[in-house]
DNA sequence: TCATTGAGGCAATAATACTGACCTATTATC
DNA sequence: GATAATAGGTCAGTATTATTGCCTCAATGA
């Protein structure tokens, strides 16, 4: 469907497909987004806290310097995040082992659980769309954003959704 | 953990891919958008300057409030947004022939030229994934997208894709 | 020892967004 | 024609999310 030739090209004009891109992107990240944003409001919460929440449930015991990373936000921008999840009971720290420098971040209980009624939001409008679209336009999709991103984040979706499902595949 | 599987799902389960995909779209997201923050910031504009200039290119003789519905931000947030790229000249506006209480927006050949420079920052990264990715892949991509999003949203994106291909396809 | 790193804090500021109220011009309805 | 509704603009005040720059402290590593 993108277009119709070109050899190794996207196609004829790949700029049909990159402005068909730039919409699909903003109006799915737009409703994806904006799923949990009722929840959100009624605790009190951002976006910039469900980010945090989802991150460090998704790769537990992250560093502040790993959440940084991928947040891509600066320390005091987080600092203000992190400390009011911190003070809510949702997120503890605790000195690493072997570098007690770093402070390595947890959901709690109450994090995890506050981040299961926010992932459920999002789950009831996603897995939705993966039914209508289907298995093969599931892969689709997961190689096309793969590629957007920049190589470094490939490897952090592949650790996380590894550590999810007990190592058991890709 | 999640649980196990189902007959017409996408997978063994559904929590597993919306996981995923939680983590695919933020990465994926963050870096399309970042691609064009460099020019924007010598600019010393915004994203939200790009996302009006973006859309007012795609829709030209876009009303005031059909933006607002897109953008999903309040009329104080666009008015100065919007302020600014009629005071740079990248924006013009026109009272509607038929309703003259609408101003229909477009852009000027500055601002189509603008837009134009932030397209290709975006270009060079999304072109290269699809050709990455492969055109199977795209129409997937393409699929969930627009299963994730509102069906509103799915003819805002078709009537787009077509004026700015002269209605030659879907 | 000394430089570096991880984390945190303080102060000031910017960008983007919000609410709520109010105004004008235009169009539509009774 | 009076009145209501709509499209747009504007003002004042505030909140969220982010920024930069600088500084401290503890721990690590050369």
């Amino acid at each position: 469907m993108p277009e119709s030739q070109g050899p190794d090209s996207v196609g004829p004009d790949s700029d049909r497909a990159v402005r068909l891109a730039q919409d699909l992107l903003f109006f799915a990240y737009r409703d994806f987004t904006n799923a949990a944003d009722v929840l959100l409001e009624e605790l009190g919460l951002g976006r910039a806290h469900h980010r945090a929440l989802h991150f460090i449930g998704r790769n537990p015991g992250i560093t502040v310097s790993e959440l940084l990373g991928i947040l891509r936000i600066t320390k005091q921008s987080l600092a203000r995040v992190l400390g009011d999840l911190i003070a809510l009971g949702h997120v503890s720290q605790a000195p690493d082992g072997a570098d007690r420098r770093q402070r390595l971040l947890t959901l709690t209980p109450e994090g995890a659980q506050l981040e299961q009624r926010l992932f459920a939001r999002q789950k009831a409008r996603l897995a939705l769309a993966f039914q209508e679209a289907g298995p093969a336009a599931f892969a689709g999709f997961q190689a096309v954003l793969r590629a957007i991103m920049e190589p470094a984040a490939r490897g952090l979706v592949d650790s996380a959704h590894r550590a999810a499902t007990g190592d058991r595949d890709v």
